[in-house]
RNA sequence: GCGGGUGUGGCGGAAUGGUAGACGCCGGGGACUUAAAAUCCCCUGAUCCUAUAGAUCGUGCGAGUUCGAGUCUCGCCACCCGCACCA
């Protein structure tokens, strides 16, 4: 280094303190990731789901953005125009919640909160494009989305109807899942009803087939995404039939085991099915059951986790191929919005009619066994589902499953008394929300005119500003001026529609936005054209159906209507894994309840750990997801201020697989801060004096730059950092040579996505040195050469009957005869066999020899 | 309950059916220092052992396929995620 300046700096400690705000601004001043959209580079748009505005960023959202800045700038090193920004999902229930707890108003929380939360994102250097920003919250976002939602109505997308919402009598309000606590409303502790109301629905039921034949060639995503997409829709094939019931009238019934009609014992109808609420009208008894089916929540895993119970009515039906007279019961479990909302129970072959058959006492027939011999096997503790030979079913026998299904379908279509019917789980999108804080409704209600949208003229439909959380239920509803206006049509007094959209809605095309911003529509076409698809999408698995279903679903329904011309809006998908951190509580001595302490509240040293304050002992949980009711939260702003944002982003990066979740720890993130100190003193080791080569270091290097993209390509981010772990020790420890100086330069070209502000600084110090200009994060991908990449030798292992016996080193790519005569030189080996017959000898080629003796 | 996933040293993990434990953390030993911090070097799956050598066991549990299984097949167990108004 012949700069004296320079390599004193390297002699000191790198100061995250004064290099990442330096660095930060440097490429704001530059605007070196705003997005060039008459750029002629190839394309990257990458994406992560954008964050509820909560407040403070948490660690997970460092790691879920740390993972698309080191892609995002691994895309810009190797020549894309990259698309990265960033914006906020800004409505939702927690700012009503915040508005009713500390009397704030939800916007005002809300936009304070995004203030905080873009801050902190700055000061962790992310490489994001902040001229596009956006917050569904503001006018200029949620206007263009009344105006598409009214585009979906008149192409047919939206109705309405009515249907069930959990109802706190106490505080007259609605109830999201989540406030409903055991079956009680969350603050008022009142049991909480079901009561139906009218409610706006999209049509995605429209698009199921589509959406599901869609996955097939979505590569880009993880399988078990596709496969759980594909579990909710649904599709299932089955018969449709009616029973003929003892007073006269038909039960119409949906099965996709039409193969087990034989082993039908009992029919069973939903609480609120017609029968149901026929015979409630008059049978005080079935009344009771039907209300007391009300109670309790709506959820799917509530109602099916949930004791089954039935009611029997005095009715009967007639099995369509015994004559039998089949008991029919009302049951909870039976759902209205499947199907007919009517079953067949099968007990032996479904586990729900198995439970409630054996609850009932009713018979439980075999009409599947493993083998026809097992006709008569009688019942293990539950249903046999699986596949096997039909057995006591008249002309069914000794069929297939699939035949039987087929054949029953066949006579029941000839003898037209039932239809095979494709039937789907998946139900329409209720997005009606009966709040303050959402995106308003763009329609009208007119005593004359009926539902009538709001001109386009007129958009947005804007939230009033002056409302009050001092009461419950929905403030829009008691404004006292807002709701009244005028009916587009006709002009007589009328009442806007006081619902608000789901917050699903808002995040279901903000893609589309970032593409382009235009303020007199919702997006520019060629712009999104341009920009469109999202290369690389990244975010939650707990977002795996309903959020990435859904923007699916609006992608197609605008490329329906013409507003685009794709159908996918994410060509890759990766799910990451969360954030976890040890819990740490005392057990209450009086009420046995856990106290639990946040780690900053804790010293941790060895197996102990203490509280700060009295200096004893607290307990050491298990390691789990980072949440605030845990206090198991480590704040991101507390690591940047000791370790720097680097340090913060190289933990994010290592060990762990993204996938997988990443626990936590002070140990962790000292030794990541130790090793970007590290790459820093090694930069002082750059020598231009230096001469002479080092063909083992140089190879190191070019192996590492071709492993590294392939990591970063393939989000292996651990494996990356395992590998600049290898090359930073390798070139400490080599000799002055210009391998050397080429390594070191390397590593910092390769680290520079993943700890920016130390490459850019480093690389601005060995400028001069070195002669290269401008900042790192506008430098290409280094250049591999792959003459450089094979190694001469290579590492034969030698095993005997599969166990390894020896290792031997031989030219790569020797030949068979070669590698299995060195494998029978080996002493080791020899003594291993001991003299055996070998009968067999196997060679795998550069790799290993196996001796079969 | 239904659907999806995960399981490898003290810990996080690596490993196209081919040398299990790369890399990092923790821990132990040493160097440097008046001392400490920082830094550097060495060791670090378990058991046995005649101990620089060698042997056996070992990837949640139980079977199986294979010359060879962490990897493939079948059956279990535990934990995690989603279940339509949390985002």
């Amino acid at each position: 280094m012949t700069d004296t300046v320079s390599k004193a700096r390297f002699d000191e400690k790198f100061e995250p303190g004064q290099a990442d705000p330096r660095w930060q601004s440097a490429w704001e001043k530059a605007r070196t990731f705003e997005a060039d959209s008459n750029s002629d580079k190839p394309k990257s748009f990458v994406l992560e789901m954008f964050p509820y505005p909560s407040g403070r960023i948490h660690m997970g959202h460092v790691r879920n953005y740390t993972m698309g800045d080191v892609l995002a700038r691994y895309k810009k090193m190797r020549g894309f125009e990259v698309l990265h920004p960033m914006g906020w999902d800004a409505f939702g229930m927690p700012a009503e919640n915040a508005a009713m707890e500390q009397g704030v108003h939800p916007g005002g929380w809300t936009r304070q909160n995004i203030e905080a939360m873009k801050a902190q994102l700055k000061r962790i250097g992310f490489a994001l494009d902040w001229s596009r920003e956006l917050a569904t919250c503001e006018p200029e976002y949620y206007g263009h989305e009344q105006s598409l939602f009214i585009d979906l109505y008149e192409a047919g997308l939206v109705y309405r109807r009515q249907a069930t919402v959990n109802w706190d009598p106490v505080d007259m309000t609605v109830l999201a899942n989540e406030q409903v606590i055991d079956g009680k409303g969350w603050r008022s502790g009142a049991e909480v009803e079901k009561r139906k109301l009218d409610q706006w629905f999209l049509k995605i039921t429209d698009f199921a087939d589509d959406l599901l034949d869609g996955l097939g060639p979505l590569d880009g995503w993880p399988d078990k995404v596709r496969l759980m997409q594909e579990n909710w829709i649904g599709k299932s094939t089955g018969l449709e039939f009616s029973f003929d019931v003892s007073n006269g009238g038909k039960l119409p019934v949906y099965s996709t085991r039409p193969d087990t009609i034989y082993g039908a014992s009992f029919v069973a109808v939903a609480a609120d099915h017609p029968i149901a609420q026929e015979l409630a009208e008059t049978d005080p008894k079935a009344r009771a059951f039907c209300d007391d089916c009300k109670r309790g929540g709506t959820t799917a895993a509530e109602i099916e986790a949930g004791e089954k119970k039935g009611f029997q009515t005095q009715l009967t039906a007639r099995h369509p191929f015994t004559g039998e007279a089949l008991p029919v019961f009302i049951a909870n479990f039976v759902l209205m919005d499947y199907g007919t909302g009517a079953v067949m129970g099968v007990p032996g072959h479904d586990q729900r009619d198995f439970e409630f058959a054996t609850k009932y006492d009713l018979p439980i027939l075999r009409v599947v066994a493993g083998d026809p011999a097992d006709a008569d096997k009688p019942f293990g503790n539950e249903a046999e589902a699986g596949d096997g030979v039909i057995v006591n079913s008249d002309m069914l026998n000794g069929m297939s499953v699939e035949d039987a299904k087929a054949k029953v379908i066949g006579r029941a279509e000839a003898e037209a008394w039932g239809n095979g019917t494709t039937v789907w789980r998946l139900r329409d999108w209720g997005v009606s929300r009966q709040r303050y804080w959402g995106t308003p409704i763009p329609f009208i209600h007119c005593d004359e005119c009926g539902v009538v949208p709001v001109p386009k003229d007129q958009l947005p439909v804007v939230l009033p500003e002056d409302v009050d959380f001092k009461q419950p239920g929905n403030p829009l509803l008691r404004h006292s001026t807002w709701k009244h206006t005028s009916c587009p049509k006709c002009g007589a007094d009328a009442q806007r529609e006081t619902d608000t959209l789901d917050t699903f809605v808002d995040s279901s095309w903000y893609f589309l936005r970032f593409a382009s911003q235009p303020s007199d529509r919702p997006f520019d076409p060629e712009e999104v054209a341009k920009w469109l698809p999202v290369e690389q999408y990244i975010g939650g698995i707990e977002h795996a159906i309903l959020h990435l279903l859904y923007a699916r679903f609006w992608t197609r329904a605008l490329k329906h209507i013409g507003q685009i011309d794709f159908a996918e809006p994410f060509a890759s998908l990766f799910t990451q894994g969360m954030v976890t951190h040890e819990l740490y509580s005392r057990r209450d001595d009086d009420d046995g309840r856990q106290t639990y302490f946040t780690p900053a509240e804790v010293n941790r040293s060895g197996e102990a750990a203490t509280l700060k304050t009295d200096g004893q002992p607290v307990d050491i949980g298990r390691v789990v997801k980072m949440s605030k009711s845990k206090k198991n939260v480590v704040d991101p702003d507390a690591i940047l201020a000791e370790f720097g944002a680097d340090s913060a982003r190289w933990f994010m990066l290592s060990d762990s697989p993204p996938e997988r979740d990443l626990p936590w720890s002070v140990a962790g993130i000292e030794g990541c801060h130790r090793f970007v100190q590290r790459v820093w003193r090694l930069c002082g080791a750059v020598d231009v004096d230096a001469s002479g080569e080092n063909k083992d270091l140089a190879r190191k290097t070019h192996q590492t730059i071709a492993a590294v993209a392939q990591d970063i390509e393939a989000l292996s981010f651990n494996k990356a950092v395992a590998r600049l772990y290898e090359l930073t020790a390798a070139a400490e420890k080599a000799a002055p040579s210009t391998s050397r100086n080429h390594a070191i330069v390397t590593l910092l070209q390769l680290v520079s996505p993943m700890i920016p502000h130390l490459a850019e600084e480093a690389w601005d110090l060995l400028a001069p040195a070195l002669g290269h200009s401008g900042l790192i994060a506008d430098a290409p991908w280094p250049a591999v050469d792959e003459a450089l990449l094979v190694e001469d030798e290579v590492t034969i292992a030698i095993q005997h009957m599969g166990k390894l016996r020896d290792t031997v080193t031989a030219p790569k790519g020797a030949d068979k005869e070669t590698l299995e005569a060195l494998a029978l030189s080996s002493e080791k080996v020899q003594r291993s066999i001991d003299g055996k017959e070998i009968r067999k000898v196997i060679v795998v080629p550069d790799r290993l020899v196996n001796i079969v003796a």
